[in-house]
DNA sequence: AGGTGTGAAGGATTTCACAGCC
DNA sequence: GGCTGTGAAATCCTTCACACCT
């Protein structure tokens, strides 16, 4: 399982290193951290300290200290991060210095809302094609790609290779959510957005990351129920259920 | 910091207690349990073990079984666990076992694909009030509830006190959002959902949640891109930036 | 056999606290 | 004085492994 042959050398600056165990929390993190600064940069702000990031985003200072360390060295001691900077290589590091062409399936109320979400382009996200079954929506115009339009599934795997999309959104109904995973897949698609409330199961070598709107619903009702823990659990247990 | 005075009896059913210090990512998987049981109980499964429902979802049997018995006892030795009714008891502890009204602020694409989206009601969320600041949103109806229309945000806080809502969803521009959220605070609201691309600061005792589109898409490009980590990194120290 | 509930072990992440630099 | 980068400590979470039940 150790499939990694390093070179054996005990010391010396093979760079700070152990890049590709960044733990998981730190890159979400480094997502937020950034969006930050953009905010932080337009509102004419140059630098700022670990300290002021983090309040913003209800961090520890040293939570995002440790978390850059992972990452090099940005900061300048006794003064901060200068933010354009760091803006530049958070965004190199997160790979969001390059446009990214996404495939979108599903061309129903969240997709058209998708289709015109104003917040994807800053970001160097854009919906470069997009998919529906229903033949009503299937020629409609793309909002924030002229001259392009929905297209039937039949054209996925071709216009997907064609513009040699990486990254796709699914959303669809949950009962065809499963197909148009694996048909993106199989298009070669290796990064997958799903916003059907399923978990998919990845068929070969795909990233799937989900969001769900009502479980994030669900969440909130669960910490914010005026009734304690202790009592939805005994009611549950009495009740005879 | 021991600030528990529980009895002393070194043995007996003090019941599991410890309730509401359960950790994070359970409460968070005990949602997609719940999700994924109740698509087993519409195949037709009555039962299902912690294997199989870890399978699923691409956890391990332990994890299963021991965020289950952060809650209680479920299961049933050499069985496994009665579908329909672990159902009812997580959505009991979820509080997914009544009624939420939602309001919902910002009736644009977004807010509309919410208002309109199949998957909250079977869940027990209803949007049950609209506002937004755009004149020609107001008025509009709101397809999920006949008779309700959207409305100004003038009216925000008396029908969000007239109807005892407790959650709150934000789907309005980014620098909209915060005044939102502090406007939904002022009204009563417990819970906010935040779909506006920044860290929203709680004003008052309200929990927020945030969910950012675009960040979630930074997280796929940041695992599907093709150039290893290090060389994203080693970039950036190079190129002057 | 098959499967849960759970203490104990192991890992991962966060926080502490401080050396070192501006 | 202010602030970063970072080992070490503390905390949190997951996995192991097994007693116990059916």
């Amino acid at each position: 399982m150790d499939s990694s042959p390093v070179s054996e050398h005990p010391d010396e600056q093979v760079v700070p290193i152990g890049f590709d165990d960044v733990p998981g929390p730190a890159v979400r993190r480094l997502s937020l951290y950034l969006r930050q600064l953009e905010n932080c940069l337009a509102g004419g702000q140059t630098t700022i300290s670990s300290r002021d990031l983090g309040a913003a985003l209800g961090v520890t200072d040293a939570q995002v200290r440790k978390d850059l360390a992972y990452f090099g060295q940005f900061g300048h001691r006794g003064v901060g991060y200068k933010i354009d900077r760091l803006i530049t290589r958070i965004r190199k590091i997160l790979a969001t210095d390059r446009i990214w062409d996404v495939a979108l399936v599903g061309a129903g109320h969240l997709g058209t809302a998708l289709m015109a979400y104003r917040g994807f382009a800053p970001k160097g996200f854009r919906i470069a094609a997009v998919f529906d079954v229903d033949p009503a929506k299937i020629g409609q115009p793309i909002p924030s790609l002229s001259g392009r339009v929905v297209q039937p599934m039949a054209e996925l795997a071709d216009t997907i290779r064609r513009l040699d999309i990486k990254i796709g959104i699914i959303a669809v109904p949950a009962d065809a959510a499963q197909a148009a995973a694996d048909q993106l897949t199989e298009a070669g698609i290796l990064g997958i957005l799903n916003f059907a409330p399923v978990a998919l199961v990845p068929k070969g070598k795909v990233l799937i990351n989900s969001v769900d709107l009502a479980v994030q619903l669900e969440q909130l009702s669960y910490r914010v129920c005026p009734e304690p823990l202790s009592e939805r659990i005994a009611a549950a247990d009495v009740a005879g259920v």
